[in-house]
RNA sequence: GGCCCAUUCGUCUAGUGGUUAGGACGCAAGGUUUUCAUCCUUGAAACAGGAGUUCGAUUCUCCUAUGGGCUACCA
């Protein structure tokens, strides 16, 4: 039988998480559910020197909001915790010391100023400086010491590091899952650090310790750490360990220009790069999704086809859909440059989804913190204004006229509507409005389209007029619609308004 | 510089040893809406280049170019 699925989300709490970990951390999800395994987030603070107060929280409610919870993390216990690297701290030493015991790293002393010295100095030379096989010797570590100077360097409390001992001339196969078969040659690998002096373990030996313990079957991360793939597969073996299946997953471009997608992106294309709004310590901000009104299901849908597709031609998916359609061999290998207009796009398809009366809850908060009361029917002007939204925001630009009178009239259009005969004519409209039976858009639309018809008029020369004379602007739905919902009294004064005005 | 990964319309992508190389976003035109938006229709738009394998390569192999990542006692 097949082991039960276990994947981690396992972020570094340095800031606050940017879409491309929001889509690891999605496909690391999809991939738990659709094996009906385990999803968990494990908080990776080994480095405390950029750790940042609220990023874990920041994560958090990132998945929070978008659904995608984890099964177990801080918090949440499920037999393989805890879930915070810092609280796992004593786990780590004897591992490194397990791999001094039989050979396979050894102790560094060199200072981080010594190695800076020596990269420089080959740098200038032209050459490239690896710690490993071919220089180790020449450095200071257990390697190139007598065993006593060592031991004494260790007694009298010098700091030192752990180094892996990468081996000479072999040839490694890795396997990913997205990428297929990738050889490495040892000879080009360096002797990575394991464990840091000031008691922390690196990332790498972290990784590998929890990623064990905690029984993960899959490791899906983002492409930046396929270089270090062969140093896990190899500290897997060190180990005599299992090593989990491994998929990298390819990084998220700027839109247009060169690298990988950053803050400073999004504060140039006025796009937002995160989930959430941060709010940083120290006083810097980023814009979200969230508060830039986007609906959770649409960033989540975007995401997932920013380097997956189904097959199909099928754009639109829930959640659900998602995990039922996923899978790691419809990963695409390459960067995908990220689209925030196709992120638009995917909001404006689930905000049309939205029901009117969601909305217009919505939308109330939104006037009321205009400082606007209306005993309008909101809902209804939502239902006529709806398709032309993206945001809730939007509602208030398509509908904003229904609440307060228009103060002026688009110049263009008025050149265009506003003729020498346009207040005779309003004045007629005025009186049918007046005197109709009863104040709806079909009588409303009857009575005045059968004047104009019966004046062998032009339509354009009363609908543009009058539009304007309600809206001050050529836009927004049907006229009749919109003098029933404004009703008659506040239809005719603003029609008298736009008379006076044009006189 | 070294190592690794990648390369189909502007962008996200589907796809196959023989296809009119498909879809979506965006763009353009037309229609609907006597407004605007939505919506509908149509259009322009791609297999990075060069060798090789093959009857035939966009598809397989190699090289080049380009892009990306890594190269810390960061993750």
């Amino acid at each position: 039988m097949a082991k039960k699925v276990r994947v981690r989300f396992a972020p570094s709490p340095t800031g606050p998480l940017h879409i491309g970990g929001v889509r690891t951390a999605l496909f690391n999800y999809l991939f738990a559910k659709k094996h009906d395994g385990v999803f968990v987030l494990r908080v990776e603070d080994t480095d405390q020197t950029r750790y940042v107060e609220g990023a874990e929280d920041y994560i958090k409610e990132s998945l929070e909001w978008l659904n995608i919870p984890y099964d177990e993390g801080p918090g949440k216990e499920g037999g393989f915790g805890p879930y915070r690297q810092s609280e796992r701290k004593h786990l780590y030493k004897q591992y490194a010391d397990r791999l001094i015991a039989e050979g396979k790293a050894y102790y560094a002393f060199d200072t981080p100023e010594e190695l800076a010295a020596q990269r420089s100095q080959y740098e200038a030379e032209k050459k490239t400086f690896i710690y490993n096989w071919h220089n180790r010797l020449k450095l200071t570590n257990s390697l190139s010491l007598s065993e006593a100077e060592t031991r004494e360097r260790l007694d009298r409390g010098d700091h030192y590091t752990i180094r892996f001992k990468s081996p000479e001339n072999e040839m490694l196969h890795l396997k990913d899952l997205i990428r297929g078969d990738i050889q490495i040659d040892t000879n080009t690998l360096d002797d990575k650090v394991l464990f840091k002096s000031d008691g922390m373990p690196t990332y790498h030996l972290a990784n590998i310790v929890d990623d064990h313990l905690m029984e993960i079957t899959h490791v899906i991360r983002g492409e930046e750490w396929l270089p270090s793939l062969a140093l896990h597969q190899q500290l897997y073996d060190a180990f005599g360990w299992e090593a989990p299946q491994f998929a990298h997953l390819s990084l998220i471009l700027k839109p247009n220009g060169k690298g990988k997608l950053s803050k400073r992106d999004g504060e140039a294309g006025g796009f937002p790069v995160f989930p959430l709004e941060w709010n940083a310590p120290d006083g810097g901000t980023a814009s979200g999704y969230r508060e830039d009104g986007y609906l959770s299901e649409a960033v989540l849908n975007m995401l997932a086809f920013l380097g997956w597709n189904p097959g199909t031609e099928q754009e639109l998916f829930d959640l659900e859909g998602l995990i039922q359609s996923f899978s790691l061999e419809k990963v695409n290998k390459a960067g995908a440059k990220f689209d925030p207009e196709k992120a638009k796009w995917f909001q404006q398809q689930y905000f049309q989804q939205q029901e009117n009366a969601s909305l217009a809850t919505q939308f109330e908060s939104l006037l009321k913190s205009k400082g606007i009361e209306t005993s309008l029917p909101v809902s209804e002007i939502v239902s006529l204004v709806k398709e032309r939204a993206t945001f809730v925001s939007d509602l208030w630009d398509q509908a904003s006229f229904f609440f307060e009178a228009p103060t002026a009239f688009d110049e263009k259009a008025s050149k265009k509507a506003f003729k020498e005969d346009t207040p005779a004519i309003l004045t007629n409209v005025l009186g049918i409005m007046e005197n109709v039976a009863e104040f709806n858009a079909a009588t409303l639309s009857t009575e005045v389209k059968g004047w104009i018809t019966s004046q062998e008029m032009g339509f354009g020369k009363v609908m543009m007029p009058l539009r304007l004379s309600l809206v001050g602007e050529m836009k927004g739905p049907d006229v009749f619609d919109i003098a029933a919902i404004l009703g008659k009294d506040e239809t005719l004064s603003r029609i008298q308004k736009a008379i006076e005005t044009i006189s």
